[in-house]
DNA sequence: AAGTGGTCTAGACCACATC
DNA sequence: ATGTGGTCTAGACCACTTG
């Protein structure tokens, strides 16, 4: 079956442009999988023609969705939906081996299916009681442990994982969720707060218990807004850094 | 002296667009104030008519300035060079009088004349030895000591501040800023930390000395990129709170 | 009513990446 | 050589703000 001209014109809400109501449609598009992660959409010409607007409108709506993260433009090569986050490492808020972009070791202390506390499942968009996925981590630069992290995943897009060796895991969490599991981590909410350490998180960070701390909760979404996944990140607060620029 | 048909070509590097060659002359005539901030520029049929480009081209040159925070555009109204940072208030940094929006209440409890410390006046862009104005403050939610501040300023561009009556200051420095010595900050960057307060800090804080605090150690700048203040707020680490967004 | 910025069009040509 | 996105033009019309 040819898809010929399949002339697909957007309505058009009131007190709205033209070019945001094809930037939603075509979003809505990209959520719904029609183009997966990574691949390329058709020629600015094509959907174009497509939709039944000028070339300069289809390009402001593609240029709206590439702000807003959705899509990435590439020169000479195509559109393409973006494949997950770039450099959101949460090594980032602490100073270990700051600056050379060198990727901290891994090491997975434990893996276990529990009981999602009430917090967890109220963010991860659970039932109170349900199970989840817990993962308790260090990662370490130089053979000296740099930041804790307990993680939690919904089993039913992480089940791959319940059984799979951790030791083939790697150091990167993100890559291995969308190869294993299809999940593509494509927005993340760091909230930074300042606490002490208990003594079992003490344990594995060589300090003594009560030290103070940095403590990162993320939440992260994935294309269609959903959150994928809770992670708590601990680390020395005398280590902690972060710059922000505001204009 | 009537500015007739001026034309003025902007002359365009190879590799650069006409756009970008064009933002980074209007740029030029902002920053060396020939519209100062809060001034409205001239209309794009105008620019555009000046420089002998499109309307399509210069409206490209202005949406590059407005993304990077240099001017305004408001429909219907004009293009405006932006008087200052609107809402970067410290206190989004506490969990004080969080979300209301309220302006804490500004006590200054010292203001001298010091020789600035090496890092300060690295930061200032000072010679070593010279000195600067140095002022302490409070800022009070409810009557409630919420973060202590160290501020310091270049004497060239503040000397209006050494002798006027602090009282009448008012809770917000940056207007006070623009409307005295004709000083608009325009951007900033912050940096995060975590330390301990001392002593002296901590009595202004209402805490015991050697308890936990964020520091946000501030530099600000003005149009010319000029660093204009160095500040370090002190607060209750445990009052802390930041959230970023990545994607 | 007049002036401002915002949208949309149609088309030409340029720059980059790939085969 | 071909296909992709990036730049630039010229002009029409719309939406918002102000006197």
């Amino acid at each position: 079956m040819a898809e010929s001209t399949h002339l697909t014109v957007v309505p058009v809400e009131p007190g709205q442009s033209r070019y945001a109501a094809l930037a939603a449609a075509l979003r809505a598009r990209v959520v719904a999988g029609e183009w997966p992660p990574g691949s390329a959409l058709p020629a600015e010409q094509t959907l174009a023609a497509e939709h039944g607007v000028a070339l300069g409108t289809l390009r402001r709506a593609l240029e709206l969705m590439a702000d807003q993260g959705l899509i990435e433009r590439i020169h000479g090569r195509g559109t393409f939906v973006r494949a997950g986050m770039t450099g959101a490492t949460m090594m980032r808020f602490f100073r270990f081996g700051e600056g050379t972009g060198e990727v901290p070791v891994s090491r997975i202390v434990s893996r276990q299916l529990l009981v999602a506390p009430a917090e967890v499942a109220r963010r991860l968009g659970l039932a109170r009681g349900d199970t989840a996925l817990r993962l308790l981590r260090v990662r370490s630069f130089a053979g000296q442990p740099g930041v804790y992290e307990e993680i939690w995943l919904p089993p039913a897009l992480f089940g791959e994982l319940v059984e799979s060796d951790t030791q083939a895991w790697g150091d990167l969490l993100y890559p291995l969720f969308a190869e294993r599991c299809g999940v593509h981590v494509h927005r993340a909410v760091d909230e930074i707060a300042f606490g002490a350490l208990t003594a079992a998180q003490a344990r594995h960070l060589a300090l003594p218990a009560g030290h103070p701390c940095a403590l990162v909760t993320r939440n992260a979404y994935d294309l269609a807004g959903h959150c994928v996944e809770v992670r708590f990140t601990r680390g020395d607060a005398h280590a902690f850094h972060y710059t922000v620029t505001i204009t």
